[in-house]
RNA sequence: GGAGAGGUGGCUGAGUGGUCGAAAGCGGCGGUUUGCUAAACCGUUGUACGGGUCAUACCGUACCCAGGGUUCGAAUCCCUGCCUCUCCGCCA
């Protein structure tokens, strides 16, 4: 959520940023409802004042016994009036915040113009794509072959996109959770956290998920929750309605979630193995911090999320996604991308976004800068660290032997029992 | 799933239709006293929105879980929802 004063003091600025990710034609159209609304406030106001007036002096003559009959009987138009005008405020309020929901926060100057991904702009790359004298093979084949995922009886359980991990494969990912766990608790400062898996409507709302994302999401419609899409949205609402100690910033979070997608818009898309699933894990940083310190924690915080990858020994890239790509709530947002031989591209494994005061406002979740000052609200940043399938993916195919082996890295295999790496049989 | 209790300010806790934004206590802040600390005493102490101001001051409105309703007037009465707690049942 974007500050309404923000936009009526400053349209041009607004407009203009917003004018980068395709917004900028929103902008009057909230300040003429954002007029309207104050005229009617203004009005609706008077009139209470009148009646609180009149409720006094009804209450004053009733005590010495008089007539009241004549004001009562005014004041009931009065009331009626105020009912009327209520429910019409109540109207533009509603249209306001429906507007305002819609907008996405405003990009920082240093994201690149562009509207979708092939804007992004690659900043960095780590590590060398390994060079193969045989032909790689593609995950799924790798880990058919090695029988530690099976695609048909996961989709004959949930449907396509909910593949069944099996043996080393259930182990390696249960290994990979753990390790990045391990990782950012003990190298990176973070505090573990386990959240539900489901969220409630208002904290998806909160989060910058709903209302704009319902389709994407998985809805139990009787209990009214939502399935996490991420571990943003519950931690997002660890602390909605707060306002936390200064001293207690940053605080920062690492959760491990079960991730669940509908992925409506991306039907027939990458519907081989394990590059996009209904559902997937998903290890997430999560930070808040205050409003002057989050542009530095967003760089240190990708720093943690390259650190799983260097550690795995993954080559990467990074990208400073443009004004058209990043997320809803972002200002700024990198995404990382492994390489993946056997599929031949980068995959995605991490996207990381400081959201500034866009989820603190909805959240109103705040913090005091001084023991005595108002309190202001925090800035949110999260990065996935780092998404599980497509890591998996990327050591299948990185570490993949010519006899259809695959070698399990350094860093896992303290994980997986010492063992050196996946073999047939 | 069955039965019951309850949600009031930073906290504890009064308040069942008319100066109640809300008693009292605790905590916080300011002060008096004090060699210092403590104690005591006095004062003060919520948030949001709108108006107003260069900015304060100030004025108004709303907020006693949330949303509706009754009424000239609701923390107080009615309905719905959410949440918490206790007991029983079931269950990993």
């Amino acid at each position: 959520m974007l500050d309404i004063k923000l936009i009526r003091s400053e349209p041009d600025t607004v407009r203009k940023a917003l004018a980068r990710r395709g917004y900028g034609g929103a902008v009057d159209d909230l300040i003429a409802t954002d007029e309207r609304r104050r005229k009617l406030i203004s009005s609706v106001e008077d009139l209470k004042a009148q009646r609180n007036q009149a409720s006094d002096a009804i209450a004053r003559i009733k005590k010495e016994k008089g007539d009241a009959a004549a004001l009562i009987a005014r004041m009931k138009e009065v009331s009626e009036e105020i009912k009327n005008l209520d429910a019409e405020l109540a109207d533009v309020e509603k249209a306001l915040d429906a507007k305002a929901a819609e907008l996405p926060n405003l990009p920082h100057a240093s994201v690149p113009e562009g509207r979708t991904d092939a804007d992004n702009v690659e900043i960095d790359r780590w590590g060398t794509p390994r060079s193969f004298d045989f032909f790689p093979q593609a995950h799924w084949d790798i880990a058919t072959a090695l029988d530690i995922v099976d695609f048909e009886r996961g989709a004959k359980i949930a449907g396509s996109g909910f593949p069944l991990f099996k043996k080393a494969g259930a182990r390696l990912e249960r290994a990979l959770i753990s390790f990045m766990l391990d990782l950012h608790t003990t190298r990176h400062g973070y505090i573990e956290m386990l959240p539900p898996f489901v969220t409630r409507a208002v904290v998806m709302y909160d989060s910058g998920k709903l209302p704009k994302f319902s389709e994407d999401m998985y809805h139990v419609e009787l209990d009214d929750l939502w399935l996490n899409p991420t571990a943003e949205a519950p931690v997002t609402g660890i602390h909605v309605d707060e306002i936390l100690p200064a001293e207690s910033l940053p605080v920062k979070y690492v959760a491990y979630c079960a991730s669940f997608r509908r992925e409506a818009g991306a039907a027939g898309k990458d519907t081989r193995g394990l590059t996009r699933l209904h559902q997937f894990d998903k290890v997430e940083l999560f930070q808040f911090t205050e409003p002057d310190k989050s542009y530095d924690a967003l760089e240190e915080m990708l720093g943690h999320a390259r650190a799983v990858l260097e550690t795995l020994e993954l080559p990467y890239r990074v990208l400073n996604c443009c004004a058209g790509d990043i997320g809803q709530a972002a200002t700024k947002m990198y995404d990382l991308e492994v390489w993946a031989p056997g599929v031949d591209r980068w995959l995605e494994v991490s996207s990381v976004s400081n959201c500034t005061d866009y989820q603190a406002r909805r959240g109103n979740i705040r913090y005091r800068p001084e023991p005595q000052a108002k309190p202001e609200f925090v800035h949110t940043l999260n990065g996935s660290g780092i998404a599980l399938p497509r890591t998996f993916i990327a050591i299948l195919e990185n570490f993949q032997q010519p006899d259809g082996s695959v070698v399990i890295p350094d860093a896992l295999r303290p994980y997986m029992g010492g063992m050196q790496s996946i073999a047939a049989g």
